[in-house]
RNA sequence: GGCGACGUAGCCAAGUGGUAAGGCAGAGGUCUGCAAAACCUUUAUGCGGCGGUUCAAAUCCGCCCGUCGCCUCCA
């Protein structure tokens, strides 16, 4: 079976085909820092790391763009609050948003634009909007996208424009624009916004929101490209108005698929401070919660489904992660007689966790190929009935499999060589051991702990892990 | 009010017509000087409820109940 996403703009699973080949073009919205991100943003950065990892494993070459949404109401208003320029106030929070990529084990996308320094290819979009008559000046001088241009607004969310009108939260006295449903392409300079604008042939102001993401994707992809995701709450109206914005630029289609992420819940709740179940990632560490253990949480469950977070479920992700490192150090030492089910059982395996994943990224589907190996094969390795070349083709499998979950099998395997000096103490102990001197071998135990390493007793001698 | 999603074991979670994957936790066991870890066995006559279609339904249809999301700048 071939690759196939869902695609919310027909709300259909499709066979997966980009614009070229073996090159895919692609668009994650990414982080308002105006704060640390949480654990729900970090469910949909991690999908997108997922989605980006399988790509490249299917040998497609990858080109991603993150962007950076440095500057918005809520920067703004809390760089003023703290007296510091906009910029000073989002460099930090770039910098730890980088940091929480890289303990998460999220691979670096190509480009990470700033809202900031793309100002002129902004203004170049709206004023050719302007020209074209879809955008227009409103009566506080900010300009508008007049949403009956575009004959498709609503599409993606399966929304009426009509009924939007009448909306509920909209009130329509509170708009310079004419149509409630219109939205800001730039806006307008405020006495709350500081020093922050830009002066342009617009005029004085700073951007709309919207208008960043189509001028950085198309920067960098081109006018016309694969693939944009973003959360659930992204594709209406953020994700449908960069359609609007930029298919009446371009006069050409814009994205061909759209991947959105349900939300991550808390104890069945919506994610808040006021309830006091709202986590960042950090928050998640220090309870010794580990970065492995969280991306483990957040592959269990499938990326269009709302992903309930409890400590509980975060505990067992824990164990599974364990589960799977102690296999795979198991693999490693073992030497034994030929195994003659394994070929079959290795194909299997790859091929459940191939059309795992070819079906719109189903990672628990994925996931349980590799705990189906498992549990055929540990008892299998009790008997010692695998041979060192085969335990080799296992691990190979489970490298494999990790280019996509990233629970950093290759530095387990590599960090698993035990220095000398170690080797030295374990075999001291054993000799205690054996004497029965079970003092000395419980002091070099506790040697041993205090180098960080663990030895666990079997029937076939002492295995030492790092801890 | 409009649009939409979801409800499978104590918890998490696959499965969209052929008789319930997988994980965690629990229970029992193996191993062990102790410890820790690991390993083995075991755990849903049933998939929110009631009807219907079918030889066959968790899967399709209808109604109901429940939870949640979006509906103008929240991933």
């Amino acid at each position: 079976m071939a690759l196939v996403f869902f695609n919310t703009l027909t709300r259909k699973k499709e066979a997966f085909h980009p614009l070229s080949p073996s090159e895919v073009k692609l668009y994650t919205c990414g982080p308002t820092v105006y704060d640390f991100a949480h654990i729900g943003n970090f469910r949909t950065y991690l999908f997108e790391d997922i989605l980006r990892r399988w790509l490249n494993t299917s040998n497609y070459n990858v080109t991603q763009v993150m962007n950076i949404t440095d500057v918005d109401d809520k920067t703004i208003r809390r760089s003023t609050e703290k007296g510091i320029s906009l910029n000073e106030y989002t460099h930090d929070y770039i910098n730890f948003f980088f940091e929480d990529l890289l303990s998460l084990k999220i691979e670096p996308a190509e480009f990470y634009p700033r809202a900031t320094e793309y100002i002129p290819d902004m203004v170049q979009i709206i004023t050719h909007l302007l020209e074209k008559k879809i955008a227009y000046k409103g009566e506080d001088s900010s300009i508008y996208y007049d949403v009956s241009k575009f004959p498709d607004y609503g599409k993606l969310a399966n929304i009426e424009v009509a009924e939007l009108k009448s909306g509920a939260r909209v009130s329509h006295d509170e708009y310079d624009k004419e149509e409630a449903s219109d939205f800001a392409l730039w806006k307008t300079y405020d006495r709350e916004d500081g020093d922050v604008f830009w002066e342009t042939p617009l005029g004085k102001g700073r951007p709309g929101w919207h208008i960043e993401c189509s001028a950085m994707s198309m920067k960098h992809l081109g006018p016309h490209f694969d693939i944009h995701t973003g959360g659930v709450d992204n594709i209406f109206p953020h994700h449908q108005n960069e359609i609007a914005q930029s298919e009446a630029y371009t006069g050409e289609k814009f994205v061909n698929y759209w991947l959105h992420a349900e939300h991550l819940i808390v104890d069945g709740k919506k994610m808040s401070k006021s309830l006091g179940n709202f986590y960042t990632v950090r928050d998640i560490f220090k309870k010794g919660f580990s970065p492995l253990g969280l991306r483990y949480f957040y592959v269990s469950s499938h990326y269009r489904n709302k992903l309930n977070f409890t400590f509980q479920g975060l505990q067992a992700a824990e164990s599974s992660v364990h589960r799977i490192k102690d296999f795979v150090l198991r693999l490693k030492s073992a030497h034994g007689n030929p195994y003659p089910d394994l070929p079959e059982a290795l194909s299997k395996a790859y091929q459940e966790f191939k059309e795992g994943m070819d079906d719109d990224l189903n990672t628990p589907r994925a996931v349980a190929s590799v705990h189906e190996l498992m549990n055929l094969l540990n008892p299998v390795l009790e008997e010692k009935e695998i041979s060192r070349e085969q335990a080799q083709e296992v691990i190979q499998f489970f490298l494999y499999t990790d280019k996509t979950l990233g629970l950093n099998l290759d530095e387990l395997l590599e960090e698993s060589l035990i220095p000398e000096e170690i080797e030295r103490l374990i075999s001291e102990r054993e000799k205690a051991r054996k004497n029965k001197d079970y003092r000395k071998s419980d002091e070099i135990r506790k040697t041993l702990q205090e180098k960080r390493f663990v030895i666990e007793d079997t029937p076939s001698g002492p295995r030492v892990k790092r801890i």
